[in-house]
DNA sequence: ACTCTGTGTCTAGACGTG
DNA sequence: TGACACAGAGT
DNA sequence: CACGTCC
């Protein structure tokens, strides 16, 4: 998703931060793409014939998807023949989520599901196409597919232990890449230096740009009070306030500096603060401790429970591993907001012997959004290597049944670019005015592993600590 | 009168030929 | 999922 | 440029 109307935000608020590019003004330099989201566009897009029956997927003659190999096949050629590097960028384990967001999710994929089953039945091919496209995951399989055409088409590729957006930023962070193509805004809540939008598509028409240090200026904000801003507009994360929306949230984070201290200042009578937001205090049931609200706080006055869509789902995940999930009881304190700000973003705090205190949901996804788990960018060298021409045929053309004058064209196309990157290595050693890496001054060059091959898959869930 | 939010809608890649 | 237009609530 | 095809 992204963050909800962040991209008109920054085009009213601080228009300076986007520039447009052309391809050109690339050349040379390397980019880390988000490979998960670009194959989940690929299996949307490439299709054939909506008009007919209902629209279906390339597929080779055993049946198999292919359509994410094609466009995956096509864009990573038509980038190296722009002279641009790309770094792919798959997705690990997803995020810990609140228990809300997960249900919304599930909920709604139930409900694709169903309306699919119904348009079948009633042979609306409009609506099943419709439906299924709501259905589409970019999952295990086509993401294996990708590697195994990455490698050998000799562009390196990384799978990021949760997020991918989060090592792309980390990537370009330290200058490993010079910026990060999505069309995923919550790149930028991840503090990824430039944003590249409009990457996809064809030729000439511009690339826009976006400038994290311009977007902070215009918008007047820190870095962390642009995470908060981000949760208050609606991430990923957690549910947001509503009635609140992109111009308030900003408004409010000027003002006040914080989410915490928006929270303490907003009226709660006009505004509904949702359940997950409040910290809480979960007891442990077997322990002598009275059921009842611990002395030392007070109860949260109105509005609590009175939410109209407030199923008690609302757990943090983390918490419940640790403390058994039977009979908690929860309250919302007026003062911890305060106390849950200095308690480590990554573990519930312990007030009273006997409780846990359950952070804030927009704590945690403050954290996520602060802390994300990446692997250490520093360590991570990439090779755009010659292309393997045979392993490629025996994969497009023997095994899946591409064209094999298409796959020759591309293999073509493939070796000129290498051609020419070569030759712009030569160039920039002569006239090193406009060359890319930037990076290369810096870093010392580490011999660390070659580009993650499938290996070394960090573990998730295990919170270090 | 104006501003903002929440709702619905539509759409989503890239190539080669004519 | 995102971008856009529109309706409706709120100021 | 629009449109049909890619598998």
């Amino acid at each position: 998703m992204g963050i909800k109307g962040l991209t008109k935000l920054i085009a009213d608020e601080a228009p300076e931060a986007i520039k447009e590019h052309k391809v050109e003004h690339y050349n040379g330099r390397t980019v880390a793409v988000d490979a998960s989201m670009a194959i989940y566009q690929f299996l949307i897009a490439i299709r054939h014939g909506s008009g007919g029956a209902a629209a279906s997927q390339l597929t080779n003659e055993a049946g198999e998807v292919t359509s994410h190999i094609q466009g995956l096949f096509n864009r990573t050629i038509r980038m190296l023949a722009s002279g641009i590097k790309p770094v792919f960028v798959f997705d690990g384990k997803p995020p810990t989520l609140k228990g809300g967001e997960l249900d919304k999710r599930r909920e709604k994929r139930e409900k694709a599901e169903s309306e699919l089953k119904k348009a079948q039945e009633e042979a609306n091919v409009e609506e099943q196409d419709r439906q299924s496209k709501r259905l589409v995951r970019a999952g295990k399989k086509e993401s294996a597919d990708c590697k195994k055409l990455l490698e050998l088409m000799g562009v390196p590729w990384l799978e990021a232990p949760c997020e991918a957006e989060a090592q792309c930023a980390a990537l370009a962070k330290i200058g490993k890449v010079y910026a990060v193509a999505t069309e995923d805004t919550d790149t930028l809540t991840f503090a990824t230096p430039r944003l590249l939008r409009n990457m996809t598509s064809a030729g000439d028409n511009p690339i826009k740009e976006i400038d994290y240090k311009k977007m902070l200026e215009g918008l007047g904000l820190t870095h962390a009070q642009f995470i908060d801003l981000c949760i208050l507009m609606g991430c990923d994360y957690t549910s947001n306030i509503r009635g609140i929306g992109p111009k308030s949230a900003l408004t409010l984070i000027k003002k006040y500096g914080d989410i915490e201290h928006v929270l303490e200042n907003i009226s709660k009578g006009k505004y509904q603060v949702p359940p997950e937001w409040l910290p809480r205090i979960k007891v442990r049931k077997p322990s002598s401790l009275p059921p009842s609200a611990p002395p030392s706080v007070s109860p949260v006055e109105e509005g609590d429970k009175a939410m109209p869509g407030d199923e008690n789902a609302c757990k943090t995940a983390e918490v419940d591993s640790k403390a058994g999930m039977e009979g908690e009881k929860e309250e919302g304190i007026k003062a911890a907001a305060i106390v849950a700000r200095e308690v480590a973003p990554d573990e519930p705090a312990k007030s009273v012997e006997g409780e846990v205190m359950e952070m804030p949901a927009y704590v945690m996804a403050r954290a996520l959004f602060v802390q994300p788990e990446i692997h250490d960018p520093a360590e991570l060298n990439f090779k755009w290597v010659e292309p393997n021409e045979a392993g490629l045929e025996a994969f497009l053309i023997d095994s899946l049944g591409f064209n094999p004058d298409r796959v020759k064209s591309g293999i073509a196309k493939l070796k000129a670019s290498r051609g020419a990157m070569q030759q712009k290595r030569l160039d920039s050693f002569f006239k090193p005015s406009g060359s890319s890496s930037t990076s290369s001054t810096t870093l010392k060059r580490k011999e660390a592993p070659a580009a993650a091959k499938g290996k070394g898959k960090a573990k998730f869930g295990g919170k270090k600590k």
